[in-house]
DNA sequence: CCAAGAAACATGAATTTTCATATAAATCTT
DNA sequence: AAGATTTATATGAAAATTCATGTTTCTTGG
């Protein structure tokens, strides 16, 4: 049944990097998902908790690079985080037209956990897979999101990638 | 020692496996899903057209698999893109409840065309970002996809990647 | 200092997506 | 062969997302 015998030659898709890579990613991260959904989240919130950890305080336009979240877009679900008591949003004394955000003490609990809760599933995950700490694969990605921001350098989306940023490598 | 304070020191997300994935793709299809909507498609319209051109007369839920879009929602699309004059639905006769998707000789001009164009695309990226044809980095995602499929068989979201059935490796 | 422009967010309307469930057609059971 | 189950797709209401644009607050040149 899942042999496509119609198609003599090579199918286009499933050799198609683009689509690997949208594939792996949604195959890779369709449990962690799961999970987060699980605790109450939705996947753009614990994108956005996850970022807070790393950048507690970032304003509105930062985060939405760091989360790859469109700006309005993420406005709104910061608004809706904000009223659930996960974050909280303070005008810049410096920049009033700044926003900054900020992970409240439950909101901080909640990302430490699954944070945590990441850590472990990569962990598994990389065990499983190849046996290693996943340098390799990293390496790899790293390096492809670095040559398509520094040689494309303009997103359709106005988003781009933290990957650069990363300042020690993983352990 | 000092670990109360923010963590100046390994940041949790742009390591994280499951964001490089996600930013690998995000920005390796941002400039052409850019192309994609110039030529009047929206992404997961694109993605219909592209696994048609490997399996035309696909039930919905085979496409929906393949596309790696959720049933009812691919439903929908489907029925603005046979509004369109981009596909045809037609039960099939051996089993009602399926309807089976095939382009229309229009929407094979198009689809044509944009994996052509697709096609294109992926040999410049490749070309520009390691000079090869991309052998390995599909290799390790292909690899990748099949481990997670075999080793966590259910989907969340019941979708299913494709990239088991590629029957003859890129050329 | 003022006007013009830019930057940072917010907002609203149109559209899409999600989720649960309805409908319909096969298949299985006994 | 009737009823029960399963499979395939459609549908509706609620919610999220998109896109263009509005508002407010800086910044800068004159």
């Amino acid at each position: 049944m899942n042999k496509t015998i119609e198609n003599p030659k090579a199918p286009f898709v499933p050799n198609y990097l683009l689509y690997l890579l949208a594939a792996a990613s949604e195959a890779a991260s369709a449990r962690f998902h799961s999970h987060v959904r699980t605790r109450g989240l939705r996947v753009p919130e614990w994108r956005v908790m996850a970022c807070l950890t790393d950048t507690d305080g970032s304003m509105v336009t930062e985060l939405a690079r760091y989360a790859m979240i469109e700006q309005s877009r993420l406005t709104k679900i910061i608004i809706q985080m904000d009223a659930r008591g996960l974050v909280s949003r303070r005008s810049d004394p410096k920049d009033g037209r700044r926003v900054r955000v900020f992970l409240t003490p439950q909101g901080r609990t909640l990302a430490d956990e699954l944070v945590a809760d990441a850590r472990a599933h990569e962990l598994e995950l990389l065990k499983s897979f190849q046996g290693g700490d996943g340098t390799e694969i990293k390496d790899t990605l790293r390096a492809l999101i670095r040559h398509l921001e520094s040689d494309q350098p303009d997103q359709a989306d106005g988003t781009a990638s933290l990957a650069g940023n990363a300042e020690i490598a993983d352990s």
